[in-house]
Parts: C-alpha cells; structure tokens; sequence
DNA sequence: TTGTGTTTTACGACCTCC
DNA sequence: GGAGGTCGTAAAACACAA
C-alpha cells in the first residue's frame, strides 16, 4: 500500500505515513450529509463548491460520497435480510415500549423521506445547467 | 485499562459511459 | 482515453462491555 511504501512515493497523494486518514470536522460532516440528503449524486459543480467552503479537495468530496453511497446500500441490505426472516417476534415489553408506532421517524425525522422514496428527487436551481 | 467490534477515510482494481 | 461508478479492503478512530 502507499503507506506502507511511505513516504516515499506518494507524490500528491492525501495519505501520507503521518496522516493515514484524517477525521471531518463535525461540520464538514453535517454539509456533506446536508448535500446527500439533497442528492445522492453530486454535480461537479456543487462538488467544487462544497471543497471550496469545507476546505476539502475535490477527490475527498467525491470519495465521501461513494463511501456514503456504501454506507446507504448496506443499511439497506441488512434492512432487508431482518425483513426477510424476522427473528424473534417482538414481546409484549418491546410492543408497549412505542404506543404510537413510528418508531423510526422519532429516532430521524428528517430523513424518513429520504429511505424507501420513490418520488424522483427535486432539483435544486443552482444543479440545473 | 484493554480487547473487540463497528464506523470512517482513502485507495486500487475493474467496469461503464460519453 | 478519461472521469466517475461500484466493490473490496486497509487502517485509524471510535464505542463499549468485561
């Protein structure tokens, strides 16, 4: 691997020995999920926007959103293998612990929409060419 | 503490589309 | 041919029970 290799060579490269992987800022992580939540994709132009306001380069901006995109899939393929084969059913204490039923929408209310949505996304004015 | 499992960055290999 | 997609993986960072 490049690190293993150091230092060397890298030339350009965002990981270096120091640095393996650098953690985002809280904020940096709240505009990239902002922009996610808007779109799956990014344009090259809001990609160029968003590394220039976080003070990320393009490449980072654009590997946060495949591994996001990662993340998401195997959410949901883990969601469907508990639907698929239930493994215990719910007991009475777990029944009267949400009366009200929406379980996941308390824990996450803003992003219901964004699971299971069949409605295509909006566009954004800026996104249009 | 520490051992262990999970999540988060970053990359390489390979594939598709223009 | 290049840009960007998925997939698999490495390793740091983090969470948490023992």
């Amino acid at each position: 691997r490049s690190v293993a290799a150091g230092g060397g060579g890298g030339s350009g490269k965002t990981r270096t020995k120091d640095k393996y992987r650098v953690v985002y800022t809280d904020h940096q992580r709240l505009e990239l999920e902002k922009e996610f939540h808007y779109s799956r994709y990014i344009t090259i132009r809001r990609k160029s926007e968003l590394a220039a306001n976080l003070g990320l380069t393009e490449r980072q901006v654009k590997i946060w959103f495949q591994n996001r995109r990662a993340k998401e899939r195997k959410v949901n393929k883990k969601k469907q293998q508990q639907q698929q084969q239930p493994p215990q059913p719910p007991t009475a204490h777990d029944i009267t612990a949400t009366p009200a039923g929406p379980s996941l929408g308390g824990l996450c209310p803003s992003n219901t929409s964004l699971l299971g949505t069949s409605s295509p996304m909006p566009v954004k004015e800026e996104f249009l060419p």
